[in-house]
DNA sequence: TTTTGAAGTCTACAGATGTAGTCATTATGA
DNA sequence: TCATAATGACTACATCTGTAGACTTCAAAA
């Protein structure tokens, strides 16, 4: 049937560092994601071994069999995911709107010297 | 002991409905709790008093008894949870930079029109 | 006083998540 | 050819989460 779009599983937070490791370069094998990820999370080949396999059954993560092996690629891009997840705590934090996040991030001092220039630069941009 | 803050615990997508409604207006009832999320969420009065308790646990909601039952309020406040859910994203997502999240957002097309001139008029406040 | 209804507490249970061990298979180097 | 190492699949298990029913208690209405 047409519109197969399941909508997208949620990425729980260990499954999304074996995601940056994906992101930061891929094609990679189980193996070279643990290179990446197991030693500053503290973790074992086996525990990346099953985020993978999560990954791969919601459709985030592709493989490509190499010999016995597999590769393993996102599917979802970073960017997507920031997005959408970006959205979701704009939606439920702050009724949607961005100004009060922005508000927010201002009170709490979360706002770098470069960042008030960048979104500054940006804002310009959008005016365009 | 001095120093007592264990970490406060996350706050469950279901709890944080609960939050809302005491951030909107407290004390409440449970069953107040319930006439202002149990339709919205189609959750029952047992959903509610499930919620509400793992939050006492989670010391972000408070009690005061009233006869033989509780009036339950926020330990902490709305501004406060935003704040660090919307730090969490930023250090989780985009490395802990802001701008990149307004980049991500205005792509996106998650900028409204009055968003940008509310930020406008920050920055503008930022500046001074 | 007796019935009843509102409360909180306990228990339940499936699914998600964090973390990892075991096992069977198979390519590969000796 | 044979032992070995790498690999994915399967299994495990505690905790958290979403949802809610059962039970106990007690105040209030009848």
């Amino acid at each position: 049937m047409p519109g197969e779009q399941d909508k997208p599983e949620r990425i729980s937070d260990a499954e999304y560092a074996v995601m940056e490791a994906l992101w930061l370069r891929s094609p990679l094998t189980a193996l070279e994601v643990c290179d990446e990820v197991c030693e500053k999370r503290d973790w074992s080949l086996a525990t990346v071994k099953t985020l993978l396999s999560r990954l791969v059954v919601k459709q985030a993560v592709s493989t490509v069999p190499d010999g016995r092996r597999f590769l393993y690629s996102p599917l979802i891009e970073r960017a997507e995911y920031a997005g959408s997840e970006s959205r979701r705590l704009v939606d439920r934090l702050f009724g949607g709107r961005a100004a009060p996040l922005f508000a927010q991030l201002a009170e709490a001092e979360a706002l770098t010297e470069s960042d008030i220039s960048e979104i500054e630069a940006l804002l310009k941009e959008l005016r365009k």
